[in-house]
DNA sequence: CATTAGATTGACCACCTGGTCATTATCTGA
DNA sequence: TCAGATAATGACCAGGTGGTCAATCTAATG
């Protein structure tokens, strides 16, 4: 027996993809330009071109038709780990970071409207739940990273006395910053974002940063 | 003479200090709990115990309500920022480092308010000029921490082929993400973060990280 | 074809918004 | 004390919101 939302969940899922399609880049487009509050329904409809009473025949509420949204990304972006992981199971961990950083690049170039959501809208104090699920994706990528780096210990890339969770913590910060720098570069006004956004400048500027990462700011 | 926006700002500056207090407290708990457009100005005068008229006169609109109280906290970041580097200035970068962790974690914990609207209502879409603002505070950081860097390289305390603005960058993304940990404690579901905040751990903790940045993560 | 169950529609609702401005209250100086 | 200037007020406005639901359309079935 299905509960009620599930039964209007599976409403929306059962529709012509097409449609569907419409509905979901006609949201995540409001939502990515307005953040939550400001998102306007009425304009969601007028753009996926059906009735106002359909949307809420599929979703119960705009916060029902958000959450939907951010669990479908949620699941595009572990699939994506996952695939990234694979890619480069057999390099060292160096090279894997570097081949994450660049995955990373590609996926939120490749997904703008997502992106922006996660770094615009997810962090606002008026989207619902907000702090769960900046949590949820959160510790999802600490463990990742954590695990990335346990094993690069045992094959011992990395040094032993080295805090696991601490590290995580220091790459997970500087990939998200360096993410949100690709989603905006046309924005940008300063030249080293520029740089950031230029394919075989990326190439050079994320070797050196793992570089910074691998050997320290200090003297050797 | 004064453009009228001068005059408009004057206005309100002239008031008792009292009333401009409980203005800028309503205000600011108003956008820092409910984001920049679900933010109501309604709310915000009857918590301030003002008529509405009168905010209208004091600030020609919303907008200009939220540029004030942004250039407001501009300015007090920046003495923040020049007394650390003052209160610093002869010890080693890598101590300096640690200073400036402990005192934003210190400001942030301090002025909670501010902090909010930096982390959740700058970074979002329905802000006005969110974009121009928020590069304004980042370039401020980051010129900061390269200033501090680069007087590290001539110390000879920092190698000479680091890059500084990628250095800087990257400190910039770990600090910054490190005070967001801050202001948001209670609602911590994370031990980790409760680490962060005992102020004994804390200690340790930010040694610890400066130490990663000080000699990297790769086997000596 | 007629029946019927379910999907689709958009006019409509109560509510709230940012912003205005005629009116009222307060202050100032002579 | 009174006039004139300035400050404060809140009822009011047009416009937009999320959400509802009776009416209409669609398609499958007997």
């Amino acid at each position: 027996m299905l509960r009620k939302k599930e039964i209007e969940l599976k409403k929306f899922t059962q529709l012509p993809v097409t449609k569907q399609e419409r509905i979901i880049t006609a949201s995540l487009t409001e939502f990515a330009s307005q953040g939550y509050a400001a998102a306007s329904l009425n304009r969601v409809v007028a753009r996926a071109g059906i009735a106002k009473g359909s949307l809420f025949n599929y979703f119960k509420s705009k916060e029902g038709l958000f959450t939907y949204l951010y669990k479908m990304a949620l699941e595009q972006i572990k699939n994506y780990l996952r695939q990234v992981r694979q890619d480069t199971e057999q390099e060292d961990i160096f090279r894997q970071l570097e081949g994450l950083f660049h995955a990373g690049a590609k996926f939120t170039r490749n997904h703008q409207l997502l992106s922006r959501i996660y770094f615009r809208v997810l962090h606002t104090a008026d989207a619902p739940y907000h702090a769960k699920l900046l949590s949820d994706l959160h510790s999802e990528s600490l463990r990742f990273l954590e695990e990335l780096l346990a094993a690069g210990v045992e094959r011992g890339e990395i040094h032993a006395g080295v805090d696991l969770k601490q590290a995580a913590f220091m790459l997970e910060s500087v990939l998200n910053r360096f993410l949100q720098t690709q989603y905006l570069v046309e924005s940008a006004t300063d030249p080293e974002a520029d740089d950031r956004y230029n394919e075989q400048k990326q190439e050079q500027w994320v070797a050196n940063l793992i570089m910074l990462f691998r050997s320290g700011l200090a003297k050797s």
